[in-house]
DNA sequence: CTCCTGCTAG
DNA sequence: CTAGCGGGAG
């Protein structure tokens, strides 16, 4: 049992699989698009409404939010839970535009309440608010979807069973740059692609016998 | 805990 | 045919 840092688990990683280039998308609207599109749907899913809802509106805030919600609702359709995900697509579009769309600001303006600002928006819970504040508003924190929590406790790691516990328990290292962040959780979830799916295919990987140190 | 929804890998 | 997705709300 060889013991490894998240800092070392992150290289090693990008080592194995190179970079993922996580969050695949042009735009910041694209991009919450998809953070959402992407709840408890496969990414061939997600992608399909995501398309579609940039033929219908170039991924255009306002254009967006002017579709009226049966319309939306069948650009979405292909993800699944076309309801709740139209609603949760509104609702951050129309917070972002109640702030004048300024990333930035908003930044400024919660500054550590952030999170808990995000959570009250309809279709945003804890996963989704942290790949909204890695991939939107650019913070280095840790993502634990199902595949992080899958990967961690193969790693040996404890109480990765929901999703308040794991926050507790696992932040980023601090060395982690957004930047390294982001390739993090997009190297996790590619790795789970391959290697945490069926059982028996982790041992086979290239992390298999490792011990993940989480630091206090 | 249950329900929400479409799609496909096995 | 069912299990299970890069979850969230009530």
């Amino acid at each position: 049992m060889q013991e490894m840092t998240q800092y070392e688990l992150f290289h090693r990683l990008l080592e194995e699989m190179g970079e993922t280039g996580w969050w695949p998308a042009e735009s910041k609207v694209e991009i919450v698009v998809g953070a959402i599109m992407i709840q408890n749907t496969t990414a061939a899913n997600a992608e399909r409404a995501v398309m579609n809802i940039g033929q219908a509106t170039q991924f255009d805030t306002q254009a967006i939010l002017d579709l009226p919600r049966e319309e939306l609702e069948v650009l979405v359709r292909p993800a699944g839970f076309y309801k709740n995900k139209s609603k949760a697509v509104h609702s951050v579009l129309h917070w972002f535009n109640e702030h004048d769309n300024d990333l930035r600001g908003i930044v400024r303006k919660y500054e550590s309440h952030l999170r808990q600002e995000l959570l009250k928006l309809h279709g945003v819970g804890d996963e989704t608010a942290d790949v909204l504040l890695l991939y939107i508003f650019d913070q280095p924190v840790f993502v634990s979807d199902k595949y992080a929590q899958k990967l961690y406790t193969e790693l040996g790691v404890t109480g990765m069973d929901n999703y308040k516990a794991m926050r507790k328990k696992v932040s980023l290292d601090e060395q982690f740059t957004t930047w390294e962040a982001q390739e993090f959780h997009g190297l996790i979830d590619e790795f789970g692609k391959i290697y945490l799916r069926g059982k028996g295919n982790f041992e086979a990987s290239f992390l298999a016998g490792y011990q993940l140190k989480i630091e206090e």
